[in-house]
DNA sequence: CCAAAAGTGTTTTAGCTACACCCATGA
DNA sequence: TCATGGGTGTAGCTAAAACACTTTTGG
């Protein structure tokens, strides 16, 4: 054996790509998964890298086939590759219940690392399409998603993690809010993602002094206090 | 072709990982790099995944094979896929100067997509252990590193960026500087990995405040000015 | 007029910056 | 005693937190 050969047995895994998919409505902080077809096995949206693709563009790809947004924030934020973080038994369940060709059982038995992108939508700008293999995909509160397959779970919470640790770095709102926004709403959403309650004046002053919101107009809700005023992104 | 297949081509980009080692010496943030054999060609020490490993765990021998050190702080930062990522003409020359064996041409020839991970170690704690493919395995000054193969080099930014996005949450100078340290030692560490200066008065303070250095004795350099303190991390 | 929520002002605290000052050391 | 670098004190600024107060709305 030559000193090349002595590095490496000519292995590796192959790659996936799991997107969490952020969403924000109400109170809550939602993330999309799916259910495939005959199943009762939950996941998060994912795919493959095609040999002409870069990874973000995969990640992008992924993400407009089941949303139908394009030119949204998407962003990396870990790979996760633990020997056995694909449960044997699901990967079996499904192979079954998709009816898995020959052809691509070869692929899907391998071991996969996948890469962990995230991604910030306006719920109202999302159409939902499932593809072939899923029966479901919809947006759940992140404090109560589904059981999630293999890893998925913890691909979630590295996700959040992610987004809450530089919050005011990413331009959260600006993704997640519909074009106009009360102060109020805009609080809900950095509350859903802390997961922690704000003090509404500080807050308040804090959103204004970054100089990036707008003051539209006032909206009269028809309740009986002073009517907020409603806010863009510049 | 059934639902399953219309959602994938049997394809997938193999994955290798990618060390950015970080020492530190005298006033500069060092980088280790290596030189293959009967080439000019740099690179980041690199590797490949076994079957049974973890790729953290993968990471963390590639780092040992090379440095001899365990145990030591080590970050997955981001993974690297763009699909020309790899400079083919560079790969060519290597794999003629390596000397190939026929059985590892297939595999070396295939697409990666590379994980980043940067490494903080003690360069008196460093064996270095260049393989049978590398010629040289040395200490770069990063401000003067050669040029690397590849995307090494943005490998090595990111990760540089990775790293000084949050000083404060590594405990960076517990793991890159010895045991004993001068307060001004642990500043040129700071300055080198910031690429910017810092007023000597308040970094000693804010050392001192967060709570995790302890005061061990006077150095006595025989220099003609005040004796300053050594510290070690509790 | 009242309750509820929105908006603003004020006080206090904490952290950082800048800079003055003193101290220890060897030549 | 001087130059040099080390260590500490302090005043000023800014950002954030806590909380009081005023405003607007519909009932």
């Amino acid at each position: 054996m030559n000193a090349v050969a002595s590095l490496f047995s000519p292995y590796s895994p192959l790659v996936s790509i799991d997107c969490v998919i952020f969403g924000f409505q109400g109170h809550s902080l939602k993330v999309l998964a799916l259910k495939f077809n005959d199943t009762n096995i939950f996941a998060l949206p994912g795919g493959f890298i095609k040999e002409t693709e870069d990874i973000d563009a995969a990640a992008h790809r992924i993400l407009s086939e089941r949303t139908g947004v394009n030119e949204v924030y998407l962003e990396q934020f870990g790979v996760f590759g633990k020997v056995n973080r694909v449960k044997v038994e699901t990967r079996s369940k499904l192979i079954e219940a998709l009816d898995f060709p020959e052809s691509h059982k070869d692929f899907i038995e391998n071991r996969f690392v996948s890469i962990g992108y995230f991604s910030l939508v306006d719920v109202n700008q999302v159409v939902l399409n499932k593809d072939g293999v899923s029966e479901s995909l919809e947006w759940y509160d992140i404090e109560n998603l589904p059981i999630l397959m293999h890893d998925h779970k913890e691909i979630v919470e590295a996700a959040r993690k992610s987004l809450s640790d530089d919050l005011y770095n990413h331009a959260v709102g600006k993704n997640l809010m519909p074009e106009q926004f009360t102060m109020n709403e805009l609080q809900n959403l950095h509350e859903a993602i802390l997961g922690a309650k704000l003090t509404r004046t500080n807050f308040q002053r804090k959103m204004l002094s970054l100089g990036f919101l707008e003051r539209i107009e006032k909206k009269f809700t028809g309740k009986a206090h002073k009517a907020p005023f409603l806010y863009s992104f510049r």
